[in-house]
DNA sequence: TATATTACAATAGGATTAGTAGGAATTCAA
DNA sequence: TTGAATTCCTACTAATCCTATTGTAATATA
């Protein structure tokens, strides 16, 4: 019942671009490092999100990527759906051709449908806006307690 | 995002001997025919269940294997995690001293406890007896609809 | 122009998961 | 007591997922 690596990874990796959104391009490298991402496994993942149109790049030195569109825009679904394919917790749920023959039968279908439709409720509410907001409270709220601790 | 087979199959099987709780025992070979599974991964998933006290078995010819409880009595949640370990979508989330170092600042991790959550109130609130119930209701309108065809 | 930086691409290796295979141990029934 | 059915045990193979390696193409800057 794991989300793959490349699903978190995306997420993450779009939401630090999103944090620096409007700002200057940003380099796979320096995501990696804040992150603490394989910088060439990162590259992998940043293909497929430009290919989605997600992300827009440019090449060569000083290059780099950045957002396409506003943080607003993206919620956390699209992302892990580019990723990953699908949310359903099994196979036999995709909307594709991929029917099970077991489906009309299933008992057990209905627990999976009930599974995806919880999840996708979660990740289709939340934008990369959101996670930017928590991120920069976080941040005020991590100034004041160095500020508390110093007695400043 | 997809639930290990492990989990699925295991699911079905505990099905299967919910369905027939009470009755004669059950052998692996009659639930890999029903539920169309590997005879002999389904074994391996059955072994799981007994050494978590799922199931009882009885060696030799004429054995089998039957529920050790009642059907009410389990939840398709306490299935999943018997063969996944968690329900966590994200390792930093499992409990145990798997902490992960950036849970402190990692902005995504609440993301991820939301989806556990959510997935979490669906498959602990349904039973085997639930999903039992549903199981005969399914049969007795397949049967109504069979006698409708034929005018009976 | 030369050089460094960076995106882009393809592939190979390692780790984990999914599934297969063979057979030993146990028990019932004929 | 023999044979068949069945659980139980161990090891192997195949597939998938994650990461690392290597190299090419494009571009800004010196
Ligand atoms: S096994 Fe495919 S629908 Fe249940
Ligand atoms: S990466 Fe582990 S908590 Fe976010």
């Amino acid at each position: 019942m794991k989300i793959s690596t490349k699903g978190r990874y995306a997420l993450r990796l779009m939401l630090d671009l999103a944090i620096n959104y409007g700002g200057e391009l940003i380099t796979v490298k320096k995501i990696a490092a804040r992150q603490g991402i394989s910088e060439k496994y990162l590259e992998q993942i940043i293909t497929q999100l430009k290919k989605a149109g997600y992300v827009r790049s440019v090449r060569g030195s000083e290059g780099g990527y950045r957002l396409a569109r506003d943080p607003a825009e993206y919620t956390v679904g699209m992302i892990l759906r580019q990723m990953e394919g699908s949310l359903a917790p099994v196979s036999c749920l995709d909307e594709e051709v991929n029917l099970c023959a077991r489906a009309a039968d299933c008992i057990t279908l209905n627990v999976w449908k009930k599974v995806k439709t919880a999840v996708e409720d979660v990740v289709d509410q939340i934008t990369l806006a959101d996670l930017v907001k928590d991120y920069q409270e976080k941040v005020v709220l991590d100034l004041n307690l160095y500020l508390l601790t110093f007695k400043m």
